[in-house]
DNA sequence: CGAGGAGTTGAAGCAGGTCAAGCGCTGTGG
DNA sequence: CCACAGCGCTTGACCTGCTTCAACTCCTCG
């Protein structure tokens, strides 16, 4: 394995060794040293918190969006749905990953989030996010460098949406979230172990259920993945980087 | 800058400030009361100004993002092109809006930018982006605003390449773009005037250009708009938002 | 007046959608 | 302990929306 992150250089920097806390201050911290201040803030910060069960909306699209939600344990995902039923997921969030960090007051939230799988959340005050901004410029920057990577992610899925084939969709989707699972320490080498469905996979594919089915087999076919009951083996990550075209710069951390 | 912008041709540094007030202050200042202080920071901020012809990259995949711009003049695209020579358009830059914001200063751009027709855009430097943030809390709240909506449009573009029609696609494009140009104030009533190419639509909406032709066609016949040299009407807005399924809160302002 | 870019149209092929059926697991209740 | 309901996955057959290839028409500009 480790040769074959070798050449993704530069996306694991661990600064700040994982003193247990939270998944937040360990993907912060990895970024750049924050000071002891910083993390009892951010710490603090994730004092309250709340349990969703997987399928349960925390989120709901239309509806007056008043805090900001930390994943600290579990999946979830932002999806909306359209009048004939049809849903597209745009995006998973991980633990450590923020949802709705940048807060338009007076504003409906313009997408739902739901659990995918039973999840801890920290509830926070969409003020005191400001007070990050004001107080602790460092923590300021490693905010910044989130949101640029949040971006970066949703572009990459319009890229998947607009222009590769249903197997190169599916291929970049699964190194996404490897790379992403990896960088949070939640791998076990090439294993990835996911909580969607078949039919969640499709809607974020932008394809039918059974498609997705049968591109997942064509991976399987050419020998680019195998997959048990719970879990997919990305067998060979460097056919799949080049058959989908992807790019692990885009979920680089940055170092200080 | 201009050591900068001196290996790109077509890109013209401009010395001379700009005029009245910017289309940025006045898109931040329909949110919210301004300062005298905050609009001569803003309007500082946007001292240094470069020219980019149509078609010049500003903004290049893959190098180091060194400085945020703001559209004052003119239209630009965040794009990214595959190795089959394929392209993505993820999203369009209209005056007021701002590329780079969320600058993660190790790391690379992970898309590219080009003016679409010729444009005028201030080059910032992004630490004073921060700056913001400590020392002006209702700018910096405007800010986050306009980063949350970036987030919504790019969503909605992740809708319509996943879940649209093309007809449909293009329907929810065109509704998009005239909307956001109601809010600059750049509409003369149901008309559209587009600085691109039905090719750079397909670009857009995941689709080959004959077809983005056809859907064109498809959406005249049923006459929900007509087209002049230059110029779309948009004959039916609801009949197009109906079936677009277009949510027009997504681009919304906030009010206070 | 000729070249080249943008738009338009026709014809044929195919990637992916839709409909339908069946399999295997797991949980639940009689 | 079995039955059976339900969900997730798989596969076959057919269909269609979109792509591709190829031509032709404008229009503009040199």
């Amino acid at each position: 394995m480790s040769e074959d992150s070798s050449n993704l250089q530069g996306i694991v920097t661990n600064l700040q060794p994982p003193t247990a806390s939270s998944p937040l201050v360990r993907k912060l911290g990895s970024l750049c040293l924050l000071s002891e201040e910083e993390i009892s803030f951010l710490e603090g910060w994730q004092n309250n918190t709340i349990d969703v069960e997987a399928g349960v909306d925390f989120f709901v699209e239309g509806t007056e969006r008043k805090t900001t939600f930390i994943m600290l344990e579990g999946w979830s995902i932002r999806y909306t749905v359209l009048s004939n039923g049809r849903r597209q997921i745009l995006s998973y969030a991980l633990p450590g990953d923020i949802l709705g960090l940048h807060i338009n007051f007076n504003a409906k939230a313009t997408y739902s989030a739901a659990a995918l799988s039973t999840s801890r959340l920290a509830v926070v005050d969409p003020r005191r996010i400001l007070e990050i901004y004001q107080k602790f410029p460092i923590l300021a920057s490693g905010l910044s460098w989130a949101t640029a990577r949040e971006f970066a992610i949703l572009g990459d899925q319009t890229v998947r949406l607009g222009r590769l084939s249903a197997k190169a969709r599916l291929a970049h989707l699964l190194l996404e979230l490897w790379h992403r699972l990896e960088l949070i320490g939640n791998n076990e080498g090439n294993w990835l172990q996911l909580p969607m469905t078949q039919s969640d996979l499709a809607d974020t594919l932008g394809l039918s259920l059974v498609h997705t089915n049968r591109s997942m087999a064509a991976l399987r076919k050419s020998g680019l993945v195998s997959m048990t009951k719970n879990h997919i083996k990305l067998e060979n990550i460097d056919a799949l980087v080049q058959m989908a075209e992807f790019n692990p710069d885009h979920l680089a951390e940055f170092s200080i």
